[in-house]
RNA sequence: GCCGGUGUAGCUCAGUUGGUUAGAGCACGCGGCUCAUAUCCGCGUUGUCCGGGGUUCAAGUCCCUGCACCGGCACCA
């Protein structure tokens, strides 16, 4: 039997899923079902990615050891991806030992290649910048942005050879063109390849969370490096080689657009190295925008995912996401659009179809349905039609047609019964086996519709698969369940509407939990140990975990010295977009500041207003000027930034704002 | 300033390797039906496919160029 390895990036373990990471989740489940229908013997990789310094200061600041917050985390992930229906076979944690003497032996076998060497990242390293520093970037030697001359700076680490794959990476790209997807993902590496690869360090010295170099226990494994891996390390390279030899290569990595450089680069490098097969082919997603936005953690802008299965099931939320982009281009989120989609798509077309097709065998046959004798119509054409599009569609990624031409179907069988009008063929008894015959085949385009939908929605396809009747819908391989079948009797079952019409924002009888939580960061990893697991459930989900209190302690706040200041001079920062280099008067003492808000503000307007300084703010230098603070001015992003402001007369400076 | 992305109907977007009168959904208008979740079906309206050059028998699609918007970085302390 064939086998199909499939796998998503693993994920930081810093936050909770949001709306992105559920994207890649599904739509790598719907890839996993497809296969699994297609009677695939296949093989669903996720995890989490664990040795990351993010996690390790995280758990610090929790007061809590890195693995019991791992622990934590890892159930948050999975009860969202329960929720979710996500089908994954295996769920790997980097932090497992199965993982960790998989690297342990792939280091080794890359050294035993000689592509592993011990060198010194060494550079010129500005102490104010705490970083190093490229040659080019130095002025007449110097730190730009400090103007102190830098320290030639010596670290040891280790190197990966990646430069010695250049040239194999090429002609396997050219040989491959199917490597990595999409075309414009693929063209975008090409580029790289062709500009040259440097070597790169695989491992950071001084740290104690993550895996231990090899012989060289001081330093551990950097954390790319070792999470790259666990694709490999999944199926059991290093600890199973049976398993391994019985799943490797992996058929496909999903992974963000933001990471195919890792997968397709330095991932196939290592795996040469190391002498193992490479992954036949790499997809780089996009990402689901939040009505137009980027979603970003730091701003809080992210979309909870049970949030919006919640609002009206989640697998109208799986249908949105393949259905509604484009299957490795950006799209977009927006509740208003979900609304929509899911009133057009599956409680007026689908929802609607599967109501009035049950009513009537239900009205006119009693739900018996025998089988059929006369001449079909058009849906056992319009049927395998559909298949073969849909199939194509699949076996080339783009999930978004696939489920385009499932809906088709659905739109010939509401035609069809327009054309035949069942109701008027129940009219006159003459015409009893027409209209058996016409309920029948209507039923049967259904079924093929729901069975074609089964991957990206499941548990829905499973009602309608069920109702529609048919001889063990579920129990059968896709070439046969995708067959034309009213050759026997079937009862079709009435049943409560699968998708009531939703109104105002939300489904009907459900109560306004208020509008979407944006989830923070500070969120993510303080309520993890109080939320509950999540039951599965197929339309609303439960409820999300209550979000911990953000809040800072008085002490906190007033360790924050605000002040008024008046301002005394102003000047655009020459080259700068933004920048205006502000003299202010302190009260006690004059101040230089560099504030970002040239695209609001001329440098002359500003003398003479009082504006709020914080005082206490750690002086940094920004375009060669040190700024000794900061100006308090309310900033949307992307927005232009307005200043804080007092009532007439100002305060004098100096004075304490509080 | 550098890098990347986008620009197609009122709105949200599709348009495969360049090929007949440029599409879908929503919205809007008209008509039909009554089995159905005020659902379904049919017909219809609106397009300088951002502008300008070019290649070609043929360009929404390829090349050059300009403009606009968005994102990231550089400079948001």
């Amino acid at each position: 039997m064939s086998r199909f390895y499939l796998t998503t990036a693993i994920d930081y373990v810093n936050s909770r899923p949001h709306l992105g990471t559920a994207y890649e989740k599904v739509t790598a489940d719907v890839i996993a079902r497809y296969h699994r229908l297609r009677g695939v013997e296949t093989h669903f990789l996720m995890g989490n990615d664990e040795h990351s310094q993010n996690v390790h200061r995280r758990a610090l600041e929790l007061g809590l050891d890195p693995i019991a917050y791992c622990d934590r985390m890892e159930s948050e992930f999975r009860a969202v991806w329960r929720t979710l229906d996500v089908s994954f076979d295996d769920f790997i944690r980097t932090t497992e030992p199965r993982h960790r003497a998989s690297v342990t032996r792939m280091l080794e076998r890359i050294a035993e290649r000689g592509d592993l060497y011990e060198g010194f990242y060494e550079g010129w390293y500005c102490v104010s910048c705490e970083a190093f520093k490229q040659e080019k970037d130095l002025v007449e030697g110097k730190c730009p942005v400090h103007h102190v001359e830098p320290k030639w700076l010596r670290e040891k680490n280790h190197f990966f050879r990646l430069s010695n794959y250049r040239d194999a990476l090429l002609s396997h790209f050219e040989a491959h063109p199917e490597f990595l997807q999409p075309e414009v993902r693929r063209n975008e590496i090409m580029r790289l390849l062709e500009s040259g690869l440097e070597d790169i360090s695989v491992s950071r010295s001084g740290q104690a969370w993550g895996i231990p170099m090899p012989q060289s226990p001081e330093s551990v494994v950097y954390v790319w490096f070792d999470a790259l891996i666990n694709y490999a390390s999944g199926v059991g390279y290093g600890t199973d080689e049976t398993r391994f030899e019985a799943w490797w290569p992996a058929d496909l990595h999903i992974v963000g657009k933001d990471i195919t450089r890792f997968h397709s680069v330095f991932w196939p490098a290592m795996l040469m190295s190391a002498g193992v097969a490479l992954p036949r082919q790499v997809f780089g997603h996009g990402w689901v925008h939040h009505r137009g936005e980027r979603m970003s953690k730091t701003l809080g802008t992210t979309v909870d995912p049970l949030e919006a299965a919640e609002r009206f099931g989640v697998d109208p939320l799986r249908l949105y996401f393949v259905k509604e982009i484009p299957y490795g281009q950006d799209g977009d989120f927006a509740y208003d659009r979900f609304e929509e989609r899911y009133n057009v798509d599956l409680a007026n077309n689908l929802g609607n179809l599967v109501s009035r097709v049950a009513t009537m065998a239900d009205k006119y046959r009693g739900g018996r349905l025998p089988a059929t004798a006369g001449e079909p119509g058009r849906l056992p054409g319009a049927a395998e039609a559909v298949v073969g599009r849909y199939t194509e569609a699949m076996d080339r990624l783009a999930l978004h047609e696939a489920a385009a031409a499932a809906f088709a179907l659905v739109d010939a069988a509401n035609e069809y019964i327009t054309e035949t009008e069942p109701w008027a063929l129940a009219r006159d008894p003459a015409n009893a086996d027409r209209l058996s015959q016409v309920l029948h085949e209507t039923a049967e385009a259904v079924r093929i519709a729901a069975v074609l939908l089964s991957p990206v929605v499941p548990a829905s396809a499973d009602t309608v698969l069920a109702r529609m009747g048919g001889p063990s819908a579920t129990a059968r391989r896709f070439d046969e369940a995708t067959t034309w079948s009213t050759a026997s009797e079937r009862t079709v079952v009435l049943g409560p509407a699968l998708w009531p019409r939703a109104e105002g924002g939300r489904l009907p009888g459900t109560h306004d939990r208020g509008e979407a939580r944006a989830m923070t960061d500070s969120d993510s990893g303080k309520d993890a140990g109080e939320s509950q697991p999540v039951p599965p459930a197929a339309a609303p989900a439960a409820t999300p975990a209550p979000a911990a209190d953000p809040r800072i302690t008085f002490d906190a706040f007033m360790e924050i010295d605000l002040r008024v200041a008046t301002v005394l001079a102003a000047e655009k920062v020459e080259k700068s977009r933004k920048l205006i280099k502000i003299e202010v008067d302190l009260g006690t003492e004059r101040r230089t500041v560099v504030a970002g808000i040239a695209e609001a503000y001329a440098p002359e307007d500003l003398v003479g207003r009082t504006v709020v300084v914080v005082a206490n703010l750690k002086p940094a230098k920004l375009m060669g000027i040190e700024s000794n603070g900061m100006i308090l001015a309310a900033s949307l992003e992307g927005g232009i930034p307005a200043l804080v402001r007092f009532d007439d007369p100002p305060p004098p400076p100096g004075t304490r704002v509080r």
